[in-house]
DNA sequence: CCCAATATGAGAAAAATTTAACATTTATCA
DNA sequence: TGATAAATGTTAAATTTTTCTCATATTGGG
């Protein structure tokens, strides 16, 4: 069994590469030569998809003549993953300052449902905690 | 005016060391080397050592004849700019999902301070948002 | 069919990573 | 202490990996 490719084993082309996807949603070579850094040739950028196609991070389907990149891990799981791997490396112990820097980073943009959630997420884990 | 070293920029080695280096605070050679994946030989791990502190990540002082590495930028500050990163990648305009996510994993573990301070930041976001 | 855009493959160029051999410092103990 | 072993640090260069590009092939639209 070939374990999911991981992230973190990413160069630093890839890397960059795969921030652009993510951040895009689905790519062609020419979307991320140009959101590339230093800009390379085009055939560059070709070759850096082929390699992170291989690699088992990124698939493409053909439209209209080019080719679409989209990633193979899902947002929604890639971005637990990138999470926790800040949150053990940098705030072990210390959840609650990130939150805090999350919250204050993004004062007003909450919807109030989010804040209602969040809330009630906390006064269950204080009765929990107890 | 040299800009401080972007964590961002590093290889995959180097991005190794240094997230050994900030989960450990100060580090020396052996322990870098033991910590890291295919545990390469003592002299390798010296080398990228001094790469890291050429390009200004990382500063040593000598302790009873050996180097005692520790990381240029500080933990807190080092730690919001991942943050931010991770945010800015996988997260933009949903940054409540990353706050439920980190609250829901370390449920129980807050402490009573930390819960009030995280509800009062809401509190006032909320006031302020309307 | 022809043009323009896109894709492929082979391999060159550059960068990263690793290592062995050697030098230095510290610790040990006769 | 002094000499020897053990641990640590340095350097230069080999190896491996990454990154890049050219030349060529393919594709779709007018």
């Amino acid at each position: 069994m070939s374990k999911t490719p991981q992230l973190g084993d990413l160069t630093r082309r890839e890397r960059q590469i795969m921030q652009i996807v993510y951040r895009l949603g689905k790519v062609s070579a020419v979307e991320v030569m140009e959101a590339l850094p230093d800009k390379p040739v085009n055939a560059t950028v070709r070759t850096m998809l082929g390699v992170l196609e291989d690699k088992g991070f990124l698939s493409h389907e053909r439209e209209k003549g080019r080719f679409i990149y989209y990633p193979t891990i899902p947002l929604i799981k890639a971005r637990k993953t990138a999470l926790y791997n800040v949150l053990d490396t940098f705030y072990k112990g210390a959840e609650a300052s990130a939150v805090m820097s999350i919250l204050k980073e993004s004062e007003g943009k909450l919807s109030e449902e989010e804040a209602a959630s969040i809330i009630e997420l906390i006064e269950k884990s204080r009765k929990e905690g107890r």
